[in-house]
DNA sequence: GCGGAAATGAAAATCATTTTCATTTGTGAT
DNA sequence: ATCACAAATGAAAATGATTTTCATTTCCGC
């Protein structure tokens, strides 16, 4: 077994707390820390047992990774100039839940996002 | 551009509506049908882009294809056994166009999912 | 039949992720 | 300090899905 290596952690968080392993490797690569990309991964892989983060999928596949309890938000982003907004989601959260108890699941989590053109565009 | 060939469409209906490409692929092949795997990825590719089949993530990522009736809805999903129940997200709809709005964004669309565990896993 | 456009598929390329394995590091006992 | 051993590390190879390339074949309108 191995445990999380902490500037993993620590540049997940950096990060907004939201990234692919790639894009942490990469950003730990910039900062000039040395670092394997296989550390990455098995420390994401650690902290994803540990439950102290959270795997989703982006729509091409890749893997992010997502803190725990993070108040996590939505994004409201520009098909064209790709501009992007954090948007609250209390409607989302709740409809969520209701709906996923009226069907009987657990452990719930869900994804959203909104596109559009924005006002510049 | 490419058509979807139609044996690939018929053989997705055949495994119940829910298939990754890869297993499209293989079961072609075992019913003795002579295709390649790329002419399954381009006609999903195509049927994804007609709106005809919904392409979802498994948990390790492969894309599965999933034929859908054309009224928009969302999925809640298990992520454990892929279970999948497509649900009406009225509130969803609403929250997107007012926060949309909010930012002065026009045309807008946007995604959402649920996932969670089902009652049986 | 003729010619060009679309479809096809084998093989190579890509890309994220996992595995292998040899090396390094940390730790605890002596 | 030193020895022994477990855990951590990372380079390189392996894996597996998906995409791209490109040469060939099929289709259709003339």
């Amino acid at each position: 077994m191995s445990r999380s290596n902490p500037r993993v952690l620590s540049t997940l968080e950096r990060a907004g707390g939201f990234a692919s392993a790639q894009e942490i490797y990469r950003l730990m690569q910039r900062e000039g820390q040395s670092i394997g990309l296989t550390t990455v991964y098995r420390s994401l892989q650690s902290l994803v047992n540990d439950k102290i983060v959270d795997v989703l999928r982006r729509d091409d596949g890749e893997a992010i990774y997502r803190l725990c309890g993070d108040a996590h938000h939505h994004h409201l982003v520009c098909k064209s100039c790709g501009e992007t907004v954090e948007i609250e989601g209390g409607a989302i959260e709740k409809w969520a839940r209701v709906v996923a108890e009226e069907h009987g699941f657990r452990e719930v989590g869900h994804t959203a996002e909104i596109f559009g053109l924005c006002s510049k565009c």
